[in-house]
DNA sequence: CGACATGGAGAACGATCGTTCTCCCCGGTG
DNA sequence: CACCGGGGAGAACGATCGTTCTCCATGTCG
């Protein structure tokens, strides 16, 4: 139940904030790497910034690419289920599937919003380390499915899944490089016309 | 006319290649910069793979930022003036605007293919060089009113353009996550959708 | 022929990084 | 009280980075 002060946003509701020495790690490298990007991150910071000690550190994470995988899958999850909480809320159906685009729309507005942290981890290691490209593949599959499943509540043929999933991207990126949350408004009423001709 | 075996694609069909020493550093900065990130490219690399010595590299360029902001600023008008030679060549109106889609279907399809430069190098160095965030800006406004400008010569209504955009920046994000193609084609058809219900 | 500017190859330098090691304190157990 | 194992703070280490400097070969001009 404890909201951290986090500039970095996404603290799912429900989550332990920082009680244990993983969860801080956990926490200092949301915050950090979302921030800065993975390599402008120093495994010192992380240490200042969780207050966990460097041999400790290494001792719950083999190595500073483990920390990010780690960092990444704890993010994947508690990004979709902040969102799953926030549309699965509304009726299913249309108002269901719009709502995502509602969701994102609040993200883009918190303060320190920088992008999809996937698309920034596969811009800057995906060609080198196999393991953050898995992922990033993961969480964009794991975000297609999940549109695909309220493209099917709503009555919608499955390839509006596959448009969707574009248009939800394309207002991550620009909301991001653009720096408001225009794009959220301007995705829902394209997606709104593309489920009307479906 | 020289054409390169360039892995980086987007070799513009007229430009010189790496005929003086500016070019060629311009060349290897591009091909390194593109396929492997900002930080992970030393300037040890870039002499290599250009033949240009460290004294001469520093003498055309005083840093690796300044470096970098070159590498994006010839980029990005190489790939708006690929663009639009494609596009430009179909009749206007709806043609010439869904020709963009098919354009970038070319582009994600070519080996080397790793999304679009500016998203990563935002992702990168977005937060801590104004430089780089400015150059990712100036690309997707650029873009933007390319794009904007097509719109209008189909008569569609203005939004319509930004809605295009976010159509295309998922399209080249979706691509490059998943190492396929498809996310142009789908993209051209929602963009037919959309301009039909304008 | 000789003095000199030029530019290349690569060593050097200071900073920083990921990772490991040393030293020391501190609490538990005989 | 004496011993000991674990953990924290941070120094140490080897590698790499951006940037500068040294040294030397080469060619030009008098």
């Amino acid at each position: 139940m404890v909201l951290t002060q986090g500039e970095g946003g996404l603290r799912m509701s429900g989550a332990p904030a920082g009680e244990d020495a993983e969860g801080r790690v956990l926490d200092a490298a949301e915050e950090l790497f979302y921030a800065h990007g993975l390599q402008a991150v120093g495994m010192d910071a992380l240490r200042t910034a969780s207050g966990v000690s460097l041999k400790r550190l290494y001792r719950l994470f083999p190595s500073k690419e483990a920390l990010v995988e780690a960092y990444l899958r704890r993010r994947d999850e508690r990004w979709r289920a902040e969102l799953a909480a926030y549309a699965d809320a509304r009726p299913a159906g249309r108002e269901r599937l719009l709502a995502v685009f509602d969701w994102l729309g609040t993200w883009f507005a918190e303060p320190g919003f920088r992008g999809c942290a996937f698309v920034n981890s596969f811009g800057e290691l995906g060609s080198s380390s196999p393991g953050v490209a898995a992922a990033a593949r993961a969480h964009k599959d794991a975000f297609r499915r999940y549109l695909a499943g309220l493209a099917a509540g709503a009555g919608a043929p499955a390839h509006l899944a596959d448009q969707l999933l574009l248009l939800a991207e394309g207002a991550i990126t620009t909301a991001a490089l653009s720096g408001t949350a225009a794009p959220a408004r301007q995705a829902r009423e394209a997606a709104g016309v593309l489920l009307d001709a479906a």
